[in-house]
DNA sequence: GCCGCCATTGGCCGGGTGGACAGGTTGCGA
DNA sequence: TCGCAACCTGTCCACCCGGCCAATGGCGGC
């Protein structure tokens, strides 16, 4: 355990890492990552051309896994912790910053740097109370029929009448006997009530 | 440095944390508070009376924060995370993973288990995907004027035009007037388009 | 078989909505 | 001073929307 592995195709870069973790370090290629998930530690460069696949296959494999990036970004970084990353940072850190990483990551933790770790935060406050809201956002909406729900989702996208019968493949009128049923077992008056308190969903 | 710094008012789970650490463990009182932004850990327990108040001040003296519950939840732990913990796991947890917490946490990871980990990321993603979006929900937004931002602002809450006019101080047809430039200039047919628009937006 | 729920459709009507004419004032920069 | 944009208001009209009356057919339960 320990092992280091690397994976870049800038031989800079993999010097520098080098120097960070002397001789655990490891250059390597896709074929060794088996050896990842066995207590080490495997490093991804964004300039590989399949990162997205390494990681992905990686961590499935229950490795963990820091990405690095010469540019840093917030898309970027969400993309690598959504694959399974548990760590970011620049590829020209400090040698410190590099163990540093290292160190937390091989132990269980999440290293992103404090600006994206601050952003992580925020966005999860208001998601997590969102979702306890969402429990309950509309009061009847599971007693609605299939149907009466196909409509009243189909108007929360912004339809018309007319547009909803066109895709249900009904008469306006139909539409709108669905929508009348909608409003009274949800206690909402109008379609744009309906359609605002259904975009307020987990997506 | 390295000190354990630990705020509980139990004495079984005291005990605990200093089985973990041995020397390094101190029982502490919130007057030594100083001494954890001295490289050192601080552990509070959520059974202490003011533990947000612990938390928050010692995270803004940038000291390193765990916070400990004897029932975690998914609540609980984004208030700490929000109040500037690194960490939060349970209150009895092995001396084996308070140790891993403390390392993590102590080289500027994030500790916070995996669930909630991945809540995280679920979360963060779709954030951040909204926030890039919201840069230009509506192309003509900016050129909108004072006036009109009102009047579309209020639609979007779901108000008629009546209602509108009456909170404005101005009359109906003057709100259908300046909501007709407002579709006009961000390309918007319906006034629920509008809603939907701009409800899509950081909260 | 009757009852209730669902899906479907029809007509009718009052009110909301959006667009197309039309004006007016105020203030600000060219 | 002129032009222009923002702000405010008016009338007319076609259309949409939601609520009211009604009807038909299917399907499952008592």
């Amino acid at each position: 355990m320990g092992a280091h592995l690397f994976l870049t195709p800038d031989a800079r870069i993999l010097d520098g890492w080098c120097r960070a973790f002397g001789d655990l370090a490891r250059a390597g290629s896709p074929a060794a990552l088996p050896d990842a998930a066995a207590g080490g530690l495997l490093w991804v460069d964004v300039a590989h051309a399949d990162w997205e696949g390494l990681v992905r296959a990686a961590s499935a494999r229950g490795g963990r896994v820091v990405v690095l990036s010469a540019m840093p970004g917030g898309e970027q970084a969400l993309r690598a912790l959504e694959l399974g990353a548990r760590g970011y940072c620049h590829a020209f850190a400090t040698p410190e910053l590099l163990r540093e990483v290292a160190l937390v990551v091989r132990h269980g933790g999440l290293w992103v740097g404090p600006e994206l770790l601050a952003r992580m935060i925020r966005a999860t406050v208001p998601a997590v109370a969102a979702a306890a809201e969402a429990s309950a956002p509309l009061p009847g909406l599971d007693t609605l029929s299939a149907r009466e729900r196909e409509v009243a989702e189909a108007v929360a996208e912004g339809l018309t009448n007319k547009q909803v019968a066109g895709r249900l493949g009904i008469t306006e009128r139909t539409v709108k006997a669905h929508l009348a049923t909608v409003f009274e077992k949800t206690g909402v008056r109008d379609r744009l009530q309906l359609a605002l308190r259904l975009s307020r969903r987990q997506p």
